[in-house]
DNA sequence: GTGAAAGCGCTAACAG
DNA sequence: CTGTTAGCGCTTTCAC
């Protein structure tokens, strides 16, 4: 592949001319700068980036870890990190941890090699990974989950405020028995909207037990076993908070195993809003989440530490609200 | 950061030492090795990548180049490329190209410039980007859309022969007038579907029509206007084969507004299966896709070609199956 | 088995 | 305004 010399005899100038020339540097005679631009064109040259990230000691990119690429609530949020990233001339390496903390810390690894200039990160909870970025001094953001014991700047949604609201809508609703299926002990957002429901029973004066919260994995299949095992019980609920929208496609498929209507047998509300929500019968109530904006503040965020501009970390807070449809109405 | 240098000195060996050590190369001392790696650790030396990339001329990263993260056929293929990749030790970048000819052009000159070992691609069907491409050596391959002009490793549906199926199927069920709503012109998948929509209607002795047949972008927004339009004119279709499910939200919308049912009223078949389509009533009639095999295979595919395995282009049609439910029959 | 030294392609002083 | 030159951090001959 052409490099810098090739066009620099091809122009019949030094190879410095033409980084000036190409990197559109002011002071650059124009007839020579035709010529240089002329002879890059013919050749097809292309800047080396490893060779350029090297000698500036800074890289154009972005790197996101998340989850599961295959999570909508996930991909909103890339959506808003990109467009951010991508306006700003960076470019986004997405990564995917399927939540789990050694191929978080590999990915981590990999981003600290490349040098790329920041991480966004919706941190599993390992200890470990918070430790190797803050020992290096790599800027990071943490997105929808707070980075363990490190301080850093966050963004975050008010699961436990969301969750209270949407307890209480329910049991404004008349539903008096109502369960909760959360995702993973240990992860945050999980354990804030059970929270959050716990806040929402007290406040609504009803009865808390042990036999109506479920702990599932963020999964469609888990949760599906999750809600059977809930609603087949002796006193099962009357009503569901459901922690995201694929264990909601698991609750309305053992709901309608069990021939239970959502709404009229059993109120729900899923964390998540997604397209098809409405398509149901009665449609699904939700709490949506900003997601996008997360993404888009979250990049706004990194760009910012990495140009220098704040020093201080910030955490935000940004709310999510509730979307009332008819599974929580009888 | 640490370099090479600092843990040279603090092992007390030669930096041609520490490299050796690091990347496991045979012929070293033990003992020495053991100080490079423990001088490693204490000072959290992470190798220089751009550093290494441009003394090895070459990277372990590959490029998925996407028209849209958002849309699960997307993210399923992504979920195929990664996990083959991640598996070979190679990282992967995303770029969303919003299939859009810039952005997909923007997106491969930055893959070209960090000299990545390779670039999956499912191309909008710029020339410019195949032309950009061919002339440089980087493996290319291309997924779910064959690269126009220049014969490359392809991984494709057999969008046209499965159009055709699920219109016979549609027809089979005594649907007689059939209608398509598919993607924008240009597009392959798109004229794809809409030539075996053909094929079928012919081998069913169908009338086919101009007034059957819409096309609007691949979402939900275009599609629900568009099957609006189709519903409400003379002579309506009474069933309708829908380009993915993106579009089958739109079409859902825009039947449940007109208070037409699927199946009963009209019968539809999508592309794209959803976890979410077996939740409606009637469940989703689908046309399902092997998007993450896809996935697996075109990276494997271009693996093969980066080490050099493989002289001759090949391309590759996997085919997509039927998923009958209830919206396709009365 | 180990070290010295060259050089990957580029940018940024520094001279002219 | 342009060219010469050094050097980013690493791997890899080539000597020893």
């Amino acid at each position: 592949m052409a490099t810098i010399s090739d066009v620099a005899n091809r122009a019949g100038v030094s190879t410095a001319t033409v980084s000036r020339a190409l990197n559109g540097k002011a002071t650059v005679d124009p007839e020579l700068a035709a010529r240089v631009l002329a002879a890059a064109e013919e050749l097809g040259y292309r800047p080396n980036g490893p060779a350029r990230n090297l000698r500036k000691q800074e890289t154009a990119v972005l790197a996101l870890i998340i989850s599961d690429v295959e999570n909508p609530f996930f991909t909103a949020i890339a959506r808003g990190v990109e467009d951010v990233a991508h306006e700003a001339g960076y470019s986004l390496v997405l990564c995917n941890s399927d939540d789990t903390a050694d191929k978080e810390r590999q990915y981590v690894d990999v981003a600290l090699q490349e040098r790329v200039a920041g991480v966004l990160l919706s941190p599993t909870g390992s200890a470990e990974t918070a430790e190797l970025l803050a020992r290096h001094s790599t800027p990071v953001v943490a997105v929808d989950r707070p980075l363990p014991d490190h301080p850093s700047d966050t963004v975050l949604v008010d699961n436990r405020l969301a969750a209270k609201h949407a307890t209480l809508h329910l049991s404004g609703q008349g539903y008096g028995r109502i369960g909760c299926l959360t995702g993973p002990s240990g992860v945050p957002t999980a354990d804030d909207r059970l929270a959050g429901y716990r806040d929402g029973l007290r406040a609504s004066k009803l009865p808390g037990s042990a036999s109506l919260v479920r702990r599932a994995s963020f999964k469609a299949e888990g949760a599906q076993r999750a809600a059977h095992a809930l609603l087949t019980q002796a006193d099962p609920p009357d009503a569901l908070l459901v922690g995201n929208s694929a264990m909601a496609v698991g609750v309305l498929e053992a709901l309608a195993a069990l021939r239970l209507k959502p709404g009229r047998d059993v109120g729900v509300v899923a964390f998540d809003d997604a397209p098809w929500t409405t398509l149901l019968d009665p449609p699904l109530s939700v709490v949506a989440q900003p997601a996008y904006d997360m993404g888009a503040l979250a990049a706004r965020l990194l760009l910012d530490r990495i140009s220098g501009d704040r020093a201080e970390t910030s955490t935000t807070t940004l709310s999510a609200h509730l979307v009332v449809r008819g599974s929580s109405s009888r």
